[in-house]
DNA sequence: ACGCGCAAATGGACTAGACCACTTTGGGCC
DNA sequence: GGCCCAAAGTGGTCTAGTCCATTTGCGCGT
């Protein structure tokens, strides 16, 4: 096989270049360190304020700075790493030895429309129940997450689980249910405005959404999840073996 | 003007309000549909071209758009998706039915930097095999791969490597070595120029970055991966089972 | 009928600036 | 000394416009 010599060199953006001087300025800074304003970087590169802020706004979503409004740009924390377990939430969490919690925020009963029909194995307009929570961890809003699952095999689930939050425990004590098969996707999403605001972070930022269509040991689908996690804070970790 | 007094609630920026009315226009349009172009957007819906762009080019990096430069935006095909295994690419690709090819950009030594040194389980400096290529599904650019692997323990890898191109084949039969456990990472960044290219995308645009770092049968490392997808394209779906 | 070249139209990058929302800080007051 | 509030400074959003690169299609010439 022969390399190709690429006829065209790849023409660099103007704000590019200044994400590679930011580049090299977090590389020689602690996390928590303060960056030049965009009114400086502006002055310095010689260069618009909307260029300055496209390459800031790269490096944000990315995980590099974190920017916070009428008090400057800082570099970031590392991202954390996530594992994707067959396990409930709540016990991944403790396993890393993280503290998890999770709000409700909302809980009810829809019609099925055409796809999670199709998900749950129903027919469209049949009853859903339609679970919203925010996962927190060490207080830190982590996910957010929308569990639909069927009312009619599932009644009365809503009102256990304001007393019980982990889903999967319910599951398992009042149904005799418990998902043993799920298929995941991930994929990357922008932010939207309440997503935003519920994880404290700017609309249209990166995220990654990770789906879960779960099946119990008869093959029948138990639920479809989607969580929305900061993709500047996030990445995902699995363990993978041969055979 | 009468500032709304509801605590909380989200303020949703027009640009996103540009989204949702072009959302709605994209949900009763067929793949390959032709868009309104954005100067007409603009005076429909009385913003200016900057805000416009935003939206759009948030929905591109959606996978919901497509944008042609000189000819016109269009409603994108639905995404693809790609498993997550422990196979190798070449296999798991000719699995799903896939036609799939590999380019080899670049294969050379480099001198290991910290990071490597510390996956591959080597002395800062000890010299290193890079390989990035290219890998092409049915002709499409589908992800932009770097290996790296140490160049004691493979001797002569790099010319094997242009004779045949599965790596894992290549390890298999003339090291006698193959990846039996592996820990992936899955992240979110930005298209660096060069990769935008190699692409066929835009610098800035949203990608999936898979990293994999792979353990033979006594838990030495054998490489380090990064593939870099495109996120607009692609999502990446893994089948879970418990215990 | 065909093909060529050029003009129009498209998206892509960038500029300069206005105004807003939020945080920080320091001076004046008690 | 401590509190409060205004001002200054920060990032957030949006506008209106310029110039460029690429594609498309039309009209002209052959």
């Amino acid at each position: 096989m022969v390399v190709a010599v690429s006829e065209r060199a790849p023409r660099e953006p103007k704000y590019y270049l200044v994400k590679r001087h930011l580049l090299d300025l977090i590389g020689s800074l602690p996390p928590g360190s303060l960056v030049p304003t965009e009114r400086i970087l502006t002055l310095e590169l010689g260069t618009s304020r909307t260029t300055v802020r496209r390459a800031l706004s790269e490096l944000v979503g990315e995980g590099r700075l974190v920017r916070r409004q009428g008090s400057g740009t800082y570099v970031a924390e590392p991202k954390i790493s996530w594992p994707l377990r067959m396990t409930s939430f709540t016990e991944q969490a403790a396993e890393a030895g993280y503290t998890v919690t999770t709000k409700l925020l909302d809980a009810g009963r829809q019609r099925a429309d055409e796809e999670v029909a199709a998900r749950l194995n129903l027919k469209v307009g049949a009853s859903v129940f339609v679970i919203e929570r925010l996962r927190l961890v060490n207080g830190a809003a982590m996910a957010v997450e929308l569990s639909q699952l069927s009312a009619a095999r599932f009644p009365g689930l809503v009102t256990k689980l304001k007393r019980e939050p982990s889903l999967y425990r319910v599951l398992a004590e009042f149904y005799d249910s418990a998902p043993v098969e799920a298929d995941e996707t991930i994929e990357t999403a922008a932010a939207s405005p309440r997503k935003a605001e519920l994880l404290d972070t700017d609309t249209g930022a990166p995220m990654l959404v990770l789906s879960r269509h779960s099946f119990d040991a008869s093959g029948a689908p138990i639920e479809w999840v989607r969580s929305w996690y900061r993709g500047d804070r996030y990445t995902f970790v699995a363990r993978l073996t041969a055979r």
